[in-house]
DNA sequence: TTGTAGGCGTTATCAG
DNA sequence: CTGATAACGCCTACAA
């Protein structure tokens, strides 16, 4: 009964008599042995951990994506160590290396907010991919590196502001909170429909701040300053919540005088009243294929380096009925 | 230049000369040296890691709870390894299990789930507590071995009550969602209000299916079989939510006709119209709190074993004026 | 102030 | 099939 017999009976080698397992596995639950993971990293130089960085792990939609990578994770026994950044980019980088430095297998990063304007302000983005593989979860880093999976939000958009013109919508509009990878993607989906109606996408895009009472605010504001809208396109649910207020305090009617449309498919598109048509970007499936792939690129296996998705039209009371 | 000194430079230890020091720091830079977390670990036993045991990380509230824990132990420069467990005994054992087996330094159970009925179904938990700090967000184990801070629920239902009945409410119902042990404490509020008011709380309790829709439907079906109710007290936000979509479909005015709370404080409450009159059960204060007794007793201090704090009552729309 | 050497608890390699 | 032994890379006496 050698430490290495310990070793191989743990390891389930099958280079062991049964006799000798069972003895090893009865002293092993006597003493109530507990193998250390410390040593075992060392030797084995992983511990079965990937590092999830998000900026922020409250955010509805975020939660969600934590979830479902977890459970993903956990599925294939592998650990989450899970980091809030913020959305500073000097957080970004200094957590990014605090995960790096307690050696994780892999590193997934969740959300659009990791990719900077500048290029050059990426570049620790590269660096870890060259340590680790790198995930970006709706994100895409120029040239290569790093794997992302990104939903088609630019599509999704798209179809939703053409479906709404189609019920009716003479002026559009579209409310956005941030101009990250996917806030950019989405703000062009909207462009390029806008573009095919004869209408300018741009002049009709707006930056709103955060918060429900502040976009109520905002778009109380937008129709003082003159500017009619009779379709509103917001960039997540809790903008188009805040859109439904905005409605239920002017008395314009839902989805008569004004349509809404969310994004995200969260929980909030379903509290309000009217509830809310929004677009659902899967984060199970997100999250599934992201895990999936990581685990054969763990395996040397060589896969995609960019993979995408599309979303799916959740059609609720903020729209009009096709037809 | 030897290995020690390398090992004293990156503990800061006095005992190295500037001189020296600063070679050290120059070739760590130069040849992009990362100590191994591994190695450390295993001489250190510790990797400064805690486990963070939750039933579901995309529960809005437990998101929340997950998000500050994580920042207040990264301030004390701790990682924190996510588990989520759902809501099934044995996956928690198992869970906690694999935890442990990773050598955290602690582990914090996040809400009320993991307090079992059965006295014996918690002793796994008690196993763990003798061998790392364990903290129990929301919840007490009878006996000690663990750390609890709890939020006294029973506290902050029993004065919405008061209050929803000193407002007029004649007919007061509570609808919650499941026995955990807040549950159980916030019922236990409302039945104490209930009798001081000559009323029979267990009675005007009832256990909601899960969903807003199912809400809805539950409650028209308690109006159906004649039980009548102008207060609607709920266990959550989302509960509540469904209580003011009831209202609104059956034609019955908040607040006029019907008082309704909710709980958590959560977004939901906000993107209901009317928003909900709530209890803000501060999860920020719960988790600073918590990480910071956690970092008391790992520094082998004493710390009281319960604390109990109050939630904030948030007036809304869906409650009448006081006067 | 610096260097040497032993130990932490595994896994993997080699003999037996 | 089993046992001895050398890594793994760091920390920490202890010695210089």
């Amino acid at each position: 009964m050698s430490i290495a017999t310990v070793s191989r009976v743990l390891n389930g080698s099958d280079k062991v008599s049964e006799s000798t397992r069972k003895k090893v596995l009865d002293v092993m639950e006597r003493s109530g042995y507990t193998p250390n993971a410390f040593a075992r990293g060392l030797g084995l130089n992983t511990m079965r951990t990937v590092g999830i960085l998000c900026a922020d792990s409250s955010d509805i939609y975020l939660a969600r994506v934590i979830y479902w990578l977890e459970r993903e994770l956990r599925k294939n026994s592998y650990a989450s160590m899970l980091c809030c950044t913020g959305y500073h980019l000097p957080e970004k980088e200094k957590y990014l290396q605090l995960l790096l430095s307690r050696s994780v297998d892999a590193l997934i990063l969740a959300g659009s907010q990791f990719i900077e304007e500048n290029a050059q302000d990426n570049a620790y983005l590269y660096e870890a991919a060259k340590k680790v593989p790198v995930f970006l979860l709706n994100g895409v880093l120029p040239g290569s590196g790093a794997y992302s999976i990104v939903c088609d939000d630019a599509l999704a958009v798209k179809e939703m502001t053409d479906e709404l013109i189609a019920l009716g919508c003479r002026s559009p509009i579209f409310l956005y909170r941030s101009l990250s990878y996917s806030g950019k993607r989405k703000l062009s989906g909207f462009c390029r429909s806008l573009t095919e109606h004869g209408m300018n996408g741009q002049e009709r895009s707006f930056l709103c701040p955060a918060g429900i009472p502040e976009t109520v605010r905002f778009l109380q504001e937008l129709e003082a300053q003159g500017i009619f809208f009779d379709g509103c396109l917001a960039s997540d649910d809790e903008l188009a919540v805040g859109a439904v207020k905005y409605a239920l305090e002017a008395g314009r009617q839902i989805p008569a005088d004004l349509q809404i449309t969310g994004y995200n498919n969260s929980l909030l598109s379903l509290c309000s009243t009217p509830e809310i048509t929004t677009a659902d970007n899967r984060s199970e499936f997100l999250c599934t294929t992201a895990v999936s792939l990581l685990m054969q690129v763990l395996e040397g296996k060589d896969v995609p380096e960019r993979t995408m998705y599309s979303a799916n039209l959740i059609r609720r009371a903020t729209t009009r009925s096709p037809k």
